[in-house]
RNA sequence: GGGCAGGUAGCGAAGCGGUCAAACGCAUCAGACUGUAAAUCUGACGGCUCAUGCCUUCGGAGGUUCGAAUCCUUCCCUGCCCA
């Protein structure tokens, strides 16, 4: 039923970043294969952000190798956290979500994680059913297990104590909670990303606390955003989203730095080995232009998320742009009605929502970024041109096909 | 509970009674260049306005003043030290 220990070891170690402890989970395969039971892989998800990224799809695609092998995956949900929002000053951006808010970005998160997942041999869970019977009595005994010298080996905790800047007492208490959903789920991995690892290893503390056996913690690495700077996040607009149209994976792909051409590929798609192999060699000795590579890496990925279809008409398409600087295939139109010369470029502009107000419109205009039919628009008082339809083009790449109704 | 230092545009950070829509850096956007980028150079970067100009911003609320991001009062928030 279940491939060999090697073989399970193999695929497992595929672009791991770590493994601890490595001799557990060997243990825990070969029981496995003994008893014919699957391992438990957990994967906890935020469910405040529910657009999952490539970023994501490192770790997910990890959890898919082990379903791949047999093994159970669990997502944990963790609409508990969601609830409770984030209070301490910086992230202001995790606002306290509602019951149904959770429940609906948890489905969402599924549908978009079974994209890379497998529909087999997956259960999702959301943590308030155990976290949110806890009560502040089995909170402080749970507390009590943990010191805080201890809570402070995390890096960004002692980091940040360090530079005088807040942490409050719940966030000490976030590794406790996300321990105890490993302990609920009874994991047998917990899969993360390196940046994890402190709240990785806590499970495995309060796991034998609890009596249980201690979960193995399998990190991947951070991918890069396409800045090739911080890491892949949707705040900082550097990800490329899994569920894109094809033509933007495709784009964005193309645009991210050559350093980054090895890592996506190792990390984001299903190169054979002996490929990546080669795909290194070829980016060390320069040989071939790396915009080749990173055409494929695009394919690549548009394959994997829409089709193999979409990935060469997606490719044709940018060129069609941005080499032959022609039109795309599919332009979306708008519709004005211009009574009498009433409407001009720059209300057009801003009705079309192209642009964010009539300030930047101009701003535009005046450097150049607004063309008509191809025409640059020259001055930002100009009234929209005789013609029943025309396209607009705002930067390098807004197109816009404008139907003009003219009633007089 | 006490003392001290802070809270300025997306972020970081100057300004400390008028010349402040607020220096500078990053991020962003546009143009040139290119292999789409990156790097580099140029420009823009609160809103309305063709423009002179006008309007809303400097943690919140009041006040002093002809005039406040800048002074006062009070409240909220953060850090440090002491208890």
């Amino acid at each position: 039923m279940f491939p060999r220990l090697n073989e399970q070891m193999d695929l497992i170690k595929r672009g791991v970043a770590e493994i601890i402890p490595e001799d557990d989970l060997v243990r825990k395969i070969e029981r496995s294969i003994k008893t014919k039971k699957s391992l438990n892989i957990k994967l906890g998800c935020d469910p405040s952000r529910p657009d999952l990224h490539l970023g994501h799809s490192v770790v997910l695609r990890k959890l898919r190798q082990f379903q791949d092998i047999g093994h159970q995956a669990i997502l944990i949900i963790g609409d508990f956290t969601g609830m409770i929002g984030d209070p301490s000053g910086r992230s202001k951006t995790r606002p306290a979500l509602s019951m149904d808010d959770t429940r609906q970005n948890g489905q969402t998160y599924f549908e978009q994680a079974t994209k890379i997942l497998s529909a087999q041999r997956i259960s999702m869970y959301y943590n308030s059913e155990w976290l949110g019977k806890m009560n502040f009595a089995d909170v402080i005994k749970l507390a009590s297990k943990y010191t805080v010298a201890r809570m402070m080996e995390r890096d960004d905790f002692s980091q940040r104590f360090k530079a005088g800047e807040p942490i409050s007492v719940h966030e000490l208490l976030y590794p406790l909670a996300q321990a105890m959903d490993s302990v609920a789920i009874k994991a047998d991995v917990e899969l993360g990303g390196t940046d994890q690892k402190f709240n990785l290893l806590v499970g495995r503390d309060i796991q034998r606390e609890f009596g249980l056996e201690p979960q193995v913690t399998l990190m991947m690495p951070i991918l890069p955003g396409t800045d090739g700077v911080e890491k892949m996040s949707k705040s900082l607009d550097n990800y490329i989203g899994i569920s894109e149209p094809a033509r933007e994976i495709y784009g964005k792909t193309l645009r991210i730095p050559d350093e980054l051409i090895y890592a996506y590929f190792e990390l984001t798609t299903d190169v054979t080995t002996k490929d990546l192999k080669s795909i290194k060699q070829e980016l060390d000795q320069k040989k071939s232009n790396p915009r080749d590579l990173k055409r494929r890496l695009a394919r690549s990925l548009v394959a994997l998320y829409h089709s193999p279809d979409d990935a060469s008409k997606s490719e044709e398409e940018f060129d069609r742009i941005f080499v032959q600087k022609a039109l795309p295939d599919e332009v979306e139109e708008f519709e004005v009605r211009d009574n009498a010369g009433s409407v001009d470029i720059l209300t057009l502009l801003t009705r079309a929502k192209l642009v964010a107000s009539n300030g930047e419109a101009r701003r535009l205009i005046e450097q150049g970024g607004v063309t008509i039919d191809g025409e640059k628009v020259t001055d930002h008082r100009a009234m929209l041109p005789e013609k029943p339809e025309f396209i607009l083009k705002v930067g390098k790449r807004r197109f816009l096909r404008i139907k003009v109704q003219h009633s007089h």
